[in-house]
This record gives C-alpha cells, sequence and structure tokens, in this order.
RNA sequence: GCGGCUGUGGCGAAAUGGCAGACGCGCUAGCUUCAGGAGCUAGUGAUGGCAACAUCAUGGUGGUUCGAAUCCACUCAGCCGCACCA
C-alpha cells in the first residue's frame, strides 16, 4: 500500500474541483437554501490561524449542508479598502490598487491550498470599480431618503491616519487601527443616520435567536436606549432657555443647580463681561484640550465654574445657579443636567467638592434616610418628600407623574435618548470607495448621477507621509463640472469608510456579476438572510451593527424582503500560543502555509477544529498538530488494507449473520454517525464529533488483523467513514472514495443516516449504588424494567453483604443507567 | 460601578441531574522493526494498600436532591465588553 502523501493528493483533488467546478452554486427556488458566510478578509497578504479556524468551521458546515441536500451558498471575497495599501504606497512607492492585487492573488492561493468549497464564481472585491459602483449607488439611496447628511461637529480624529473616525472605532480612546491617541477636532464631514433606526435595532436584537448573548447585549449597551423627560428651565436675566434631560424626573424638587457642557453655546452669551470672564475661557479651554479618554473616563475628576447666572426651576420657582463642567458631554441629551446632588452620585461629589447645596427629596422605604447621615447619593427608589404637591408618592410613580406635569404645563415631554450617535462615515483617505457628491458654487451639494457612476478613483496621484488626502491634491480628479447646470464645480475628496464596503457585501454575492442593479430582488431574497454567520467577536459592533442598519434601509427602500442580514452567528476564539494572541512582537506566530507545506490542509484543519470547540480560544500544539497527522495516516492505512474487499463487497447484506464483534462494530458506527450528525448540526461541537470518528477507527481497528470480516458490514463502515469525515479533512476523503466507490465525489454524496435498529444494545452495564456511592457493577439485559432491575441488584453478591443487617429506606433504578439503593 | 464569559488530570478538553476525566497530546511498558522521532497493543487523576478495595478530587463555602462538574445562593480568581450618557 502507498503512503499517505497529502501534497500529491491535495494538489490533485484541488486541481480537479477546480477544473469541474463542483462548487459552483446556482439559484433553484425549488430546492432549500442555505447561505454559509465566513467574514471576507482585508487582504493583508497572508492568511493566519485565525483565518484558518474560521474557514475551516465554514467549510465543515457548507460541505454537510450540502450533503444533507442542501442547496449551499458558499461565497469568498476580499474587504479590499483601507488604510495599510495607501501605507504601502506611501513606504515602498507601490501602488494601492497593484499592492491590494497581488495581496489577494497569495491569498486567494493560500485559500485554495485550504482546500476550501467556495463557488469562486461569486468572488467579490470591494475595491473593483464594479463593485464600488454600488457602493456609492447605495450612499446615494441613503442620501435620497435622508439618511445621508454633511455637518460641522466635533469629531474624532487619528493624526496617525491622518483621518476622522466613527465613535465605534474608537476603542478606550485610541484609534481601533493604530492604536494611537483620538482627539477631537472641528470638521464638516458626512453622516449616516444611524439614529433613526436605534430603537428597531434595539427591539430586533429579539429576533436574533441565532446570535451569542454576549454579543447582544454589547449591541444593546452600544445604542443605550434610556427613557425620562426633557424640560427646560428659565434665564430670566437672560430671556433664555435652558432644556435639560434627565431619567429621574421625580428628583426634579432636589435641583440645587444647573450645569452645562462647555461648548453649549449658551455658555458664550452667560459669561460675556463677568470680571472672571478670563479665567472661565482658561477653563473652558483646558476642557476642550482633554483626550477623549480623560475626558468621558468615570475616574476624572469632576471639575467646574460658576458663571455668575442663574437659572429657574419650573417646579417650584427656586433660583439656583448655573455652572459650567467637565462632566457634562454636549453631544449627549441636551448638553445640560440639572444638578441633584442628593439623588446622583456624580453631582454629590460635584456638590461636595464646591461647597453646593443639597435637599433631601427621596427618602428610602423606611423613612430613615437625614441629610446629616448621608455619606453618598441615594440613587434607589423610595418616597418622595419635600416635592410640593408629589410629597409622599411613590418614587416610580413619581416619574409619570412628574411627567405628566411637565407636559400639562407645557415646559417639555416624554423623551427617549440613546447613546448611538450617527455614523461618521467621510475618510480624508485615497483608498476607499470616493462620495459621489459634487460642491457647485450655484446649485450647492449635487449627487453624481447615477449614470455616472461609478465615480472612479484616479490612477495618477501622489503618496507623501502626513499630507493632506491625495484626492484633494488631485486637480484632475477635484475639478469637474456640476450634473445639475453644467457649470465648473468641485468634487467631494473623502472617500467612504471601508464598513460601508462590508455592511452589504453578503447581499452582492447572491448576484456577483449584475450590472444594473447591486443584486435582483429575487436572487438576494432567495439566498439571503444569511443563515450562518461566522466571524470573530471583534466586530460584535462594528460590522455587524452597520450591517443591520444597512439592511434595514434597504428593506425600507423596497430592495430586500428581510429584516436583519444574518440570522444565526457564531463567534469563533482567538488561536492562541503560549497564552498569548499570536503577534509578531511575541515572535509566537505559526504560519499556516509552513503547516500546510508540512502535513497538509487536511491536518491543518482536523487539528484546529479537534482543539477546542469553536466558540474557545485555542492554544495552538504543534504535538497536537501530530497527533490529527497520526490519525489521517490511521485512516488511510485501514482503509487501504480492506480497500480490495471493500470494492467487490455488497452493498447490501445480511444484518442477522454478524458475529457479536461485528455486531458491536456495527452499533459504533451508528452511534458515531448519529453523535456526527448532531455535533455539526445542532451543537457546532467539532471536536466532539471528530473525537467520535476517532473512536469508531478505533474500533475499526480491532478488525485490522482479521480479513474474515463480513464484507457487507466492511462496506458499509468504510464508505460511512469516508462521508462523516469528508467535510473535516475533504482530500483525503475524496482520494479514499475515488479509489473504493470509483466515481463522482464523495463531497456530492448523501449523508448517512443511522439506523435506530442497529445502535440497540442487548446488554447493558449498570452501575449499583448505597447511598450515592458506586459499590459494584452489573451486565443486564437492557430491556429489564426497573423491577426487575431492583432485583438483580438486590441479588449481587457485593450489595447484598453491603446492605445486610440494615434498613431499604428507598431504592431507585433508572433504565440502563443505575440502581441506586438508599439504606439506614 | 454595570453587564457578560471562563475556572475540571502534567496539557488541549469530554460529560448539562446518573460510573468525572470520553477523544487527543504527553508519559510508561510490551510486541514489531537492521534501526527509528514509524507502527500495533496495554496502562496512565491523587493518596493508602500485595491485593480486593477504600478515601479524596471539577476555584471556594453553603443549599436543593436518593444522586450535583451540571440546579440555586453567596464568594474568590482570570478574561472581555460598556462606562461621568444625566
Amino acid at each position: 500500500m502507498e503512503k499517505y502523501s497529502p501534497h500529491e493528493i491535495e494538489k490533485k483533488w484541488q486541481q480537479k474541483w477546480a477544473d469541474e467546478k463542483i462548487y459552483k452554486t446556482e439559484m433553484n427556488p425549488e430546492r432549500k437554501k442555505y447561505y454559509v458566510l465566513e467574514m471576507f478578509p482585508y487582504p493583508s497578504g497572508n492568511l493566519h490561524m485565525g483565518h484558518v479556524r474560521n474557514y475551516s468551521i465554514g467549510d465543515v458546515l457548507a460541505r454537510y449542508k450540502t450533503m444533507e441536500g442542501f442547496n449551499v451558498l458558499h461565497p469568498m471575497g476580499f474587504d479590499a479598502f483601507g488604510m495599510p495599501a495607501e501605507n504601502a504606497a506611501i513606504k515602498h512607492g507601490v501602488k494601492p490598487s497593484d499592492w491590494t492585487y497581488s495581496n489577494i492573488d497569495n491569498m486567494k492561493r493560500q485559500q485554495r491550498e485550504m482546500g476550501l468549497s467556495y463557488d469562486w464564481d461569486r468572488e467579490v472585491e470591494t475595491c473593483r470599480p464594479e463593485y464600488y459602483r454600488w457602493t456609492q449607488w447605495m450612499f446615494e439611496l441613503f442620501y435620497r431618503r435622508g439618511l445621508a447628511y454633511k455637518k460641522k461637529a466635533s469629531v474624532n480624529w487619528c493624526d496617525t491616519c491622518g483621518t476622522v473616525l466613527a465613535n465605534e472605532q474608537v476603542i478606550d480612546g485610541k484609534c481601533w487601527r493604530c492604536d494611537s491617541d483620538v482627539r477631537k477636532k472641528d470638521l464638516s464631514q458626512w453622516f449616516l443616520k444611524i439614529t433613526d433606526y436605534a430603537d428597531e435595532l434595539l427591539k430586533d436584537l429579539d429576533l436574533l435567536k441565532g446570535w451569542p448573548d454576549r454579543v447582544k447585549t454589547m449591541q444593546e449597551n452600544w445604542i443605550g436606549r434610556s427613557e425620562g423627560a426633557e424640560f427646560s428651565f428659565d434665564v430670566p436675566d437672560f430671556q433664555e432657555k435652558i432644556p435639560v434631560y434627565t431619567t429621574c424626573p421625580h428628583t426634579v424638587f432636589g435641583v440645587t443647580y444647573v450645569v452645562l457642557a462647555v461648548e453649549h453655546p449658551l455658555v458664550e452669551k452667560l459669561i460675556q463681561g463677568r470680571e472672571n470672564e478670563a479665567e472661565i475661557r482658561a477653563f473652558m479651554d483646558e476642557t476642550r484640550n482633554m483626550s477623549e479618554l480623560e475626558r468621558t473616563s468615570a475616574d476624572s475628576e469632576k471639575k467646574g465654574m460658576f458663571t455668575g447666572a442663574y437659572a429657574v426651576n419650573p417646579f417650584n420657582g427656586k433660583r439656583v445657579p448655573i455652572w459650567i463642567t467637565n462632566y457634562v458631554l454636549y453631544e449627549y441629551g441636551t448638553g445640560a443636567v440639572m444638578g441633584v446632588p442628593t439623588h446622583d452620585e456624580r453631582d454629590w461629589m460635584f456638590a461636595a467638592k464646591y461647597g453646593l447645596e443639597k435637599i433631601l427629596v427621596v427618602n428610602n422605604p423606611e423613612g430613615t434616610l437625614s441629610l446629616d447621615t448621608m455619606d453618598n447619593a441615594y440613587v434607589d427608589p423610595g418616597v418622595l418628600v419635600n416635592s410640593g404637591a408629589f410629597t409622599g408618592m411613590d418614587s416610580e410613580k413619581a416619574k409619570g407623574a412628574i411627567i405628566q406635569w411637565i407636559v400639562d404645563h407645557n415646559i417639555g415631554q416624554r423623551k427617549v435618548n440613546y447613546r448611538l450617535r450617527d455614523w461618521l462615515i467621510s475618510r480624508q483617505r485615497y483608498w476607499g470607495a470616493p462620495i459621489p457628491v459634487v460642491y457647485c458654487p450655484h446649485c450647492g451639494e449635487v449627487l453624481v448621477p447615477e449614470e455616472q457612476l461609478p465615480v472612479k478613483l484616479p490612477e495618477n496621484v501622489k503618496f507623501e507621509q502626513g499630507s493632506v488626502s491625495p484626492l484633494a491634491q488631485c486637480s484632475d480628479f477635484v475639478n469637474c463640472t456640476c450634473p445639475k447646470c453644467g457649470g465648473p464645480a468641485k468634487r467631494e475628496t473623502d472617500t467612504m469608510d471601508t464598513f460601508i464596503c462590508s455592511s452589504w457585501y453578503y447581499m452582492r454575492y447572491t448576484d456577483p456579476d449584475n450590472a444594473t442593479m447591486p443584486f435582483a430582488k429575487d436572487k438576494v431574497n432567495y439566498w439571503a438572510p444569511v443563515n450562518q454567520y461566522i466571524g470573530g467577536i471583534e466586530h460584535a459592533i462594528l460590522h455587524l451593527l452597520y450591517s443591520r442598519f444597512f439592511t434595514k434601509v434597504l428593506r425600507d427602500a423596497g430592495l430586500v424582503g428581510f429584516d436583519e442580514p444574518f440570522t444565526n452567528l457564531l463567534t469563533q476564539g482567538m488561536v492562541i500560543k503560549d497564552g498569548s494572541k499570536m503577534s509578531k512582537s511575541k515572535g509566537n506566530v505559526i504560519s499556516p502555509e509552513e503547516i500546510i507545506a508540512h502535513y497538509g490542509a487536511d491536518t491543518a484543519r482536523l487539528f484546529i477544529l479537534f482543539a477546542a470547540p469553536p466558540e474557545r480560544d485555542l492554544e495552538w500544539s504543534d504535538q497536537g498538530v501530530e497527533g490529527a497527522f497520526r490519525f489521517l495516516n490511521r485512516v488511510w492505512r485501514i482503509v487501504g488494507q480492506f480497500a480490495a474487499t471493500v470494492k467487490n463487497a455488497p452493498d447490501v447484506y445480511d444484518v442477522k449473520a454478524l458475529t457479536k464483534e461485528e455486531k458491536e462494530l456495527r452499533r459504533v458506527l451508528h452511534v458515531t454517525i448519529k453523535k456526527v450528525t448532531e455535533d455539526i448540526r445542532d451543537r457546532f461541537m467539532f471536536n466532539t464529533a471528530i473525537s467520535s470518528i476517532m473512536e469508531l477507527v478505533n474500533a475499526f481497528y480491532v478488525f485490522q488483523d482479521k480479513p474474515e470480516i463480513n464484507a457487507g458490514l466492511l462496506r458499509e463502515v468504510t464508505l460511512d467513514l469516508i462521508k462523516i469525515l469528508a467535510p473535516f479533512a475533504p482530500h483525503i476523503t475524496e482520494e479514499l472514495w475515488s479509489d473504493i466507490a470509483g466515481q463522482g465525489s464523495v463531497h456530492q454524496q448523501q449523508w448517512p443516516a443511522y439506523d435506530p435498529a442497529a445502535m440497540v444494545q442487548d446488554e447493558v452495564e449498570i452501575v449499583l449504588q448505597i447511598n450515592g456511592k458506586v459499590r459494584g457493577k452489573l451486565v443486564i439485559d437492557a430491556a429489564l424494567d426497573r423491577e426487575a432491575m431492583e432485583q438483580a441488584a438486590l441479588e449481587h453478591p457485593r450489595v447484598r453483604e453491603l446492605v445486610a443487617g440494615k434498613g431499604i429506606v428507598k431504592v431507585i433504578a433508572v433504565p440502563k443507567k443505575l440502581v441506586n439503593i438508599v439504606v439506614k
């Protein structure tokens, strides 16, 4: 028998699969579809182990579902716009497009070497004009629906990347990509109105039964819905009003001051001409210059200054001082807050620091609180005190009553607020989809007409370190004619956040070559939503939230007929080595290419699926890889040993004629088929699926020196073994299949069914317990009922010995499992 | 502070109310081989014992139960997310 040589086999089959296009998929409304998708990669140039894990998981599902009879869509593509291509241009003088396409070529080669079942005819690359034309079309769709707008705002700016960032892309005050500090900058930028969908994005999390709770919680936190009231304090000296937002309207009688964010437009008016104006301005500048992290950290010291002005509480006419502070955010609510030191921890600290008045307005249910004994704010429910007509009311009820009072007196209304902000999508970069807008001195902001899309990226641009966006310097690009009046105009020179490109790519896969639409309705509605999406947890908010938003907008525009893009989500764990994430700086990187070159793709895939369940972090082990390789060799040898017999063996045979040992092998086979089926289909527990296949192979080895084994059984075991191993190790199984079965691909076979009759055991070993402790074992007829089991247990010599002289309180018998005798 | 996840042999892990540690790695022994870091077979949680066997053991403490890694309460440790959002 020939040795198992993965390289020859893998190369041969990869070629054949590609030539014969066995993974090509067509829409077929007659058939049930299944859409399995792995998050497409950024083309950095090389696959890493995280990719290998991601694609291995997806490939098992795709192959399994195909064998189950589904019409499976399993595509791949590249999230090809982004900064690194531009950095390469600056550093090495290569064109971003050349750099990107050569990286894509290399990664595609590596993906092919993994033996993944992609329909490559559906590949999508977001940097191709054929694709970004539709990204720009999407922008225009949003614009026309009033969901894209330009405004001047204080935005997150990363100096290293030379561009702005969305809120979701700032992690702990640092840039998500390069980890450098983010600072605020006032710029006029494009936004998508994701806040219009805040409530639905929150509510529809309930529809996502197949998503991990963790991800849903993160999105829920991010959206940050809160309910309360918005109403105004009068500032009679200036004939102004200060609207405030509060989630605790029941504490209004405890207000002793009002605070404004330093950016609040009213501040200017209030402080003008004050004797300490210069001092106040210095404080404002200081606050404005704080980093995002300092400014929003809960531990930062709360500082403020009195403006010298007063506001009037509409509930009791009380005059309270107006302060400015570093702890109120201008972007949230109204940028102004009512200060209630007794019932808000921050206000307590602030009041304590500056000696502001405190009034108790909510007492605890026992009524034992008093200002003299309190040492921090009381924030729990209770009973209102010192609250005029509302005194004595339960605090929860008072919320509603006070809101009603606000509405009745026409000073405000019930209000829901979100932490979520609109999505800032402008990027001052070259390598992205240009925003298809023209600025005309006469017509203003004008969309590039649909038929003129795409607005193509110019090729003749210069890349220099630290300079402004290359597009802004490219006069051929900037200067254009106004589509409306035909006069001279200038193009928008910012490109779109690459997260826009990835917010709809999974829909493009359903109709990738469409030149007249982003995708045809019948195709997208046949294939989408994605049944199973697989990727890293790092996109819990970013990509996954944006894609949900896009889906809802496209639905409202009538382009798609579903509410959510990804029905089920699997978040895979990281691949780690020596306890920490693989990284160049730690020198613990294992290259997939080397592993595949050494052991073959089947071994790499098998190991990575076997070493841990998909959601958990996976510790890389070189010895574990050896073990996977050894297992495939074992399969190769045992199948090879019997190959000749199996080829000539009958498909049908008399099961009753099997020996006891043969029957046991057949039982293990069917138990394994059931286990593997359920582990893949219901639990994604590929590790236990593989371990049960290993057990089957171990059981098979009992017959290695027994050529007299029933040929029919031998054929059944061998063929089914190859089939159930096929999703995990596609090449070796294809080779064995072609050798034995002779025709067709194993990957197009039907998944084996298990026969419950074959799984029945005549005899089972049960455990005998006395007071819950194992005291013996007994092999009995599996069909025995409870009484018979009890009987058998009580006759067991050791049990008799231990029970002798004691009173039996109770006997519990569980068929096929155990008998527990409770004695005293 | 709020929310979530994870704690099981020397290691990766199984077991979701019924024999804790399946399967794999590592280790030990035997067989096989000219030899092997190849292959096959067997053993392998700890402690005590010649042994049968017993006791202990799933981060900790309590509880529910005939029976708990599994359910409940509290608690410790590690990781992750959000965090001055009024």
